[in-house]
DNA sequence: TATTGATCATAT
DNA sequence: ATATGATCAATA
């Protein structure tokens, strides 16, 4: 916490320049700058895998995209799917839940006028949900996890899910990753995720806004 | 204009 | 190839 204040007001570009990674002008090369940059400046792991980015603490780095009114413009990607072992995997051993525990949201400024190197990071937010916040992901999850389980994954959209959703996760459209089919037999679909909905990192971002002034 | 589906960059 | 970091851009 004591890191993350003190880059707190820092531009991209100026927090970047600290930690060695360059901001590109244009914003479709910018993808997942602002959490790379991040990670960097706070220590943490900064390696691809299914673990918490502290692993030590248990806490997950996000960075969260905000609007002028402090709003989160973006979902909030959560973790990549491993399709074939959803029929075999709980809420409470899933990377979701486990990712989740515990959350540090970094707010950065996202409107679209604003350069990327010029767009600031605010105040952090340590997130550790209610009961309340997991039973709404947990009865998303089981939803989408049985419905992977069983074979359904192609009749999932991004409709489905009050907090949490499954949409696309890929590098092109052409990406295939093996799923069971109705029959439990193998069938190849597109690579999916779990994001959470801006509404509710909204207002999980409202709740910790109103628990501080308290 | 809000949301879903598609895509971009880096690391292992 | 597949995980991480996400935002772009077409659609509803």
């Amino acid at each position: 916490m004591q890191r993350a204040s003190g880059v707190a007001g820092l531009t991209l570009g100026e927090l970047g320049a600290e930690v060695g990674i360059e901001v590109p002008d244009e914003g479709v090369r910018g993808k997942g700058v602002a959490g790379q940059i991040v990670e960097r400046a706070l220590g943490a792991s900064a390696a691809s895998r299914a673990e918490p980015d502290f692993v030590g603490l248990g806490i997950e780095l996000k960075t969260i995209p905000l609007d002028a009114r402090g709003k989160p413009k973006e979902s909030t990607f959560v973790a990549s799917i491993s399709l074939s072992a959803m029929a075999d995997t709980d809420w409470e051993h899933s990377v979701v839940f486990k990712k989740l525990s515990k959350v540090l949201f970094v707010p950065v400024e996202a409107a679209s006028s604003t350069p990327l190197r010029e767009r600031r990071v605010g105040r952090a937010y340590l997130w550790v949900p209610t009961g309340t916040e997991l039973g709404l992901l947990r009865t998303d999850w089981e939803r989408l996890a049985e419905m992977i389980g069983h074979g359904d994954v192609e009749q999932i959209t991004g409709h489905l899910g009050q907090v949490l959703q499954v949409r696309p996760k890929a590098a092109s459209g052409s990406a295939r990753r093996r799923a069971p089919d109705e029959e439990g037999a193998v069938q190849w679909t597109m690579p999916r995720g779990f994001y959470l909905r801006p509404s509710f990192t909204g207002a999980v971002l409202a709740r910790l806004r109103r628990e501080e002034n308290n």
